[in-house]
DNA sequence: TATGAATGAGATTTCATTCAT
DNA sequence: CATGAATGAAATCTCATTCAT
């Protein structure tokens, strides 16, 4: 679903996301008010459905919300780990292909991150497990790319597990201010966060 | 308030903050709950009022939320101007103690600030405003001191807007995964946001 | 359709009923839950039907109620009216196969009886006219069974009216507590509820 | 609370019940079209109250049944025990007492025992298990009655536990169909059934 | 007849807020 | 300030029923 003709996720340029057009309209409302904020009628509404119609698709507000996290994270995962398979076996490009990606995703993604981080506190227990399980996967990717770039000697890290969380928040934040319209392009917002990622993890920045 | 008997702010150490007891319930739900899932009884009950007498200190929901987030940007920013100022002339400790001010700050006010920020958008048109107002002043001041190293020659950074911006996003992230009692301390945190931040302007880290 | 081979109606030994498996699929919700608080959902699901296969079938929920209500009573009528037949000319005869008759209806039919005497207030009044006719000609072959014993000189009874409806109400209240698996068996409820109904109406109980 | 001034209960002609008006309101709706057929709207209008208004009283619906059915079971409790107490110690004149005042108080609370014994099954487990205890308490009562008769040779019964079940259906099925404006009044309901009753536990009855 | 989608009406319940005492 | 009563509006969710395929 993520992957071009050629067997090779093309995850600088993400498509389209998966979503059901109930749930790109339910993104959409979350993402403005909040989960507790977004009523069912403006759900269904948005979504050019009645509300018993929206309640054929999705038995609960509350199941909308966990697919809708739950099929970002998936796709957050599968974007980063071909990025990482991309690069090969350079530490230097897997731990820039892991962070540029994640960069990318924040940007092209911006709603579908943003109610996934911000509502994890509105998910009933069992859903919210699993997207802490995810979120940690994800991370995870980030630490042991960090881990192999200090094996090869191209890092500088001390903690890697606190650098690499660092890391994914900067990357999260970029989805509560980016605009695609505003003053930076995404090639920029990605190329700077690169930047700082690498000054994190005591990489060579080509700075003078 | 936050000033200690010689005049001086004692912000590395933040004693107990301002609030009056009904906001300090409040924040107790907010943060708990998010501001729309939080009902007038349960701030009522956690105030320890009855629903009424909580309506005869504040007039509404909104209202508490608003004096909530204000009450806390207050603090943050008098907080900061207090480390910078106490600084002196240094540029490098200048911005040392505005990093280390906010990573602080984001610890010991850690409801607070999460509250500030992930209710921006419950909040109505002239209090978001406001707020937004006192975040972007805030932020400025980090770049204020980005830009003052990078004049001395200290700091190598192209875009200090950006890197403030990061930086900041950096110190509250903190907010929503820092447990006092966790395993790492407030100072080991501090120490290592530092670290994060001196390197995302290019200053020494003291890294070989 | 209640007849055996020869003519003769077997109503001590009651068969399977006549229901569709439609409508005996109804009649277990229903009974469990009443109509109010059965939904079509839960009544084609036991079905095994679709919705809309339940709507092939029958046109309402009402039409469903109605049905099952109906057949009931015209099995309890065609019963009871055998088990007249059946008692030949002696009146002692008629009134205890009557009695005997009515009391094993409502331990066979249990769900059934229930239904009807307990829902009569969720029918529609064209439906709840036939239904309290239907009851009433039942009630009434009591009461003509226990005139005949007075009128022989078998019983003693001022009020037949009363005493055919005392006698109606104590066995369909049967439905409502026996069960086939408890401790007395269907003959022995039987033979006592004849003793209580020998008793109302004067009638030598065999008692010293 | 059903005693008068002499501390005697005046259990023949009882006095108004101690519902509240808005349990008297629901009982009403209830004995009309059953719990589920009832809404809260029609309950809160019956109450003279607006629907929140109504939940200001009680909590739930189901907490309404429940205080329904309680309060009816706890009143007919109270009035059989003053009703044997109040016969001394005469075991005939015990047994006449319990039935006399079963029969008149399924008339004089008509509603209130036809919802108590109507809709068990839309009480909550708690409820309806409270409920059946006090079913059983009450029939108890009865059967107590009738084993006193017969050790003393006034009776003649063998299954006093059935008996007992027999008449408290006999007095409760009452409910379902006398009404005041009737035909006959309920000194000759009550005279009829006790009676019937004195048939089924082979007491005289007077007859020739 | 099954499947799948849809809906107007209405269900129970909770909300923020107010007022009299 | 607390208590208790009240309410318009709106919340989530379910109902019986229908229609196209």
């Amino acid at each position: 679903m993520v992957e071009d003709d050629l067997g090779v996720t093309r995850w600088r340029e993400l498509g389209p996301d998966s979503l059901t057009p109930t749930l790109r309209a339910a993104l959409g409302v979350f993402a403005e008010n909040g989960y507790h904020g977004a009523s069912i009628r403006s759900i269904a509404e948005a979504a050019g459905l009645s509300v018993p119609g929206l309640y054929h698709h999705y038995s609960s507000k509350q199941t909308i919300l966990t697919a809708l996290v739950e099929s970002t994270m998936d796709e957050m995962i599968a974007y980063t780990s071909a990025a990482a398979r991309d690069a090969g076996d350079d530490p230097v490009a897997r731990f820039d292909n892991v962070v540029e990606c994640l960069a990318r995703f924040h940007m092209a993604r911006r709603d579908h991150s943003f109610v996934a981080s911000s509502e994890m506190r509105s998910m009933e227990p069992d859903a919210r497990a699993h997207h802490v399980a995810q979120r940690d996967e994800q991370q995870q990717m980030v630490e042991d790319a960090i881990r192999v770039g200090v094996a090869s000697g191209d890092f500088t890290c001390e903690h890697p597990g606190d650098a690499a969380r660092a890391i994914a928040s900067l990357c999260v934040s970029i989805a509560s201010w980016y605009r695609p319209d505003g003053p930076l392009s995404a090639d920029e917002v990605a190329a700077r966060h690169l930047g700082y990622a690498r000054a994190i993890v005591g990489a060579p920045t080509g700075r003078t």
